[in-house]
RNA sequence: GGAGCCAUCGCCAAGUUGGUAAGGCCGUAGAUUGCAAAUCUGCUAUUCACCAGUUCGAGUCUGGUUGGCUCCUCCA
């Protein structure tokens, strides 16, 4: 029998550990809270691969026609910015409005739409100070004589619950921050004060200091969404290894503050490794999207990181990019085949395969298995039919659909294939291709073979279709 | 030490409530083409790290073994 026909969105919780059907804490709308970066130095490839997948996440949420809004976080005040400010002699603000523009910059290369709202700590301390207060006044964080604030971890009985780690016992403890003041070994800091050489502070009721890191994405929730009574948005996003403490942390600090859950769904992407190894800036196997997007265009980028299940790690290597590029090829060889044209309406069948797909826990290989089947039965049609108007029309609006839904297959198609030629140069190619042209013609084949050597020399590769000969940079 | 994840064709990789292994790359045979490329068609895992169990039936469930990996400390 049939499947029930449930292509409602179903979504991975990190915390129950099971796909979750999606439903929205207010009806037809979406919100998302992603944590984004510190900004104390470039974007690298983990930051995309977070980032493209919640692009991802909330694009399908979009094409399920939910209103949904955004929110990704610069964490712009934080130990490692304080360094650089000292080491360079830089404002903070100059260091982090550096790393955001650029932050900014190279995911839109990537194709990731900007969030509806990113806003910055620095922008939000008054919303964190008027959280801490709130948890002072309970009595659920405690101010001790250095002016550090903490969180009583023993007064949320629920602390635990988001990445269920309960640790306890000795071995442990040892490797926690250690403090003589604290109530108890698991308490985080809330607020640190500034030691006396410190420049970068800012003044609170309770002592001048900087906010602790977790605080930071709490307050930022409370201040731009208005939630419901049960919580304050539908999904909290954010890398794996974001699970704990960092969002351990968050939900008790809010929890205990708003007397409701912070998320009703918690997800959490994979890694990146490169050639099998953990990316880590001590192996120096550090991977900058700006050094990728050098030899790289974006989109392939793109095709590539979104390939592989957003929980899954990536094993980030060139031969798999390559491969990856070659499915994209395909898809743009078929745009080729379908423009000029103007896009009709997306054949109803493949688009609902994708969003099935899609809606399973964003399942991006059944998705791109259905693109294959629908690159493959349009190139049979075309050649059955190469003047078929409509199917080209249709084509055209597959390709688009893929492009909104997936962020692939925007781009002119023939531009595509040249990316990175100049202008004399392609009007070198064209010149040779006539030549070539004429010399079939004449069925001077000698001569039609060696002006191919030519242009393959150039790195082109030429090929003769029904619809004229067209080129591509290899 | 504690918590957890993963192991499917040469490579990448799907596989919700168990029912008899998607797709891509590579390879190979053919159609088409002056040739090549592109495009299309066919072939390419009796089998899912290993062992045992539950079941009419297991890649999918249970127990164990081996081998990778992550978190517990800043980290996407």
């Amino acid at each position: 029998m049939k499947k029930n026909n449930n292509n409602a969105l179903h979504i991975y919780d990190s915390v129950q550990k099971q796909k979750l059907p999606f439903e929205s804490i207010i009806p037809r709308k979406a919100s998302i809270y992603i944590c984004g970066p510190t900004v104390y130095d470039d974007a690298h490839l983990g930051h995309a691969r977070s980032s493209l997948s919640f692009d991802l996440l909330a694009r399908t949420l979009k094409a399920l026609r939910y209103e949904v809004t955004v929110a990704k976080n610069f964490t712009d005040i934080d130990d490692k910015i304080i360094k650089k400010v000292q080491e360079t002699g830089q404002s903070l603000e100059e260091i982090t409005n550096h790393y955001i523009t650029s932050y900014k910059k190279e995911m839109n290369a990537l194709g990731v739409i900007d969030a509806d709202i990113e806003p910055k700590a620095t922008q939000s301390l008054e919303a964190m100070e008027s959280l801490i207060n709130n948890l002072i006044e309970k009595d659920i964080a405690y101010v001790v004589s250095s002016g550090d604030v903490y969180f009583d971890t023993s007064k949320d009985a629920n602390y635990g619950s988001i990445s269920h780690q309960v640790a306890d016992d000795e071995e442990n403890q040892s490797r926690v921050e250690h403090n003589a003041e604290k109530r108890n070994p698991k308490d985080f800091a809330l607020w640190k004060a500034c030691g006396s050489e410190q420049e970068i502070c800012f003044e609170t009721s309770f002592s001048k200091g900087r906010p602790g890191w977790h605080l930071e994405c709490s307050a930022m929730i409370e201040k731009h969404f208005e939630g419901t009574d049960e919580y304050s948005i539908d999904i909290h996003a954010g890398g794996a290894d974001l699970l704990f403490p960092h969002h351990e942390n968050e939900a008790a600090q809010s929890r205990c503050a708003t007397g409701h859950e912070l998320s009703k769904y918690w997800i959490h992407n994979g890694f990146v490794n490169i050639n099998g190894e953990k990316m880590s800036k001590s192996l120096g196997n550090s991977f900058f999207i700006k050094d990728a997007l050098k030899v790289y265009d974006g989109e392939i980028l793109r095709n590539y990181l979104i390939s592989i299940h957003y929980r899954n790690d990536f094993n980030f290597n060139e031969e798999d990019l390559l491969n990856s590029k070659k499915r994209l090829d395909k898809l743009y060889r078929l745009k080729k085949r379908v423009t000029p044209t103007k896009a009709s309406k997306p054949n109803i069948k493949f688009q609902q395969a994708i969003m099935r797909a899609m809606s399973d826990d964003l399942n991006i290989s059944v998705a791109l298995a259905t693109i294959e089947e629908m690159i493959s039965t349009s190139n049979d049609k075309l050649d059955e039919n190469p003047k078929d108007k409509g199917l080209k029309k249709e084509t055209l609006a597959n390709i688009e659909f893929l492009d909104a839904l997936l962020g692939l297959g925007g781009k002119e198609p023939f531009s595509y294939f040249q990316i990175g030629i100049d202008e004399k140069t392609k009007n070198t190619i064209e010149a040779l291709i006539e030549a070539r042209n004429s010399a079939k013609i004449e069925k001077d084949y000698e001569k039609s073979d060696a002006i191919r050597d030519e242009i393959s020399a150039m790195g082109i590769e030429i090929m003769d279709t029904a619809e004229g000969t067209v080129w591509e940079k290899v």
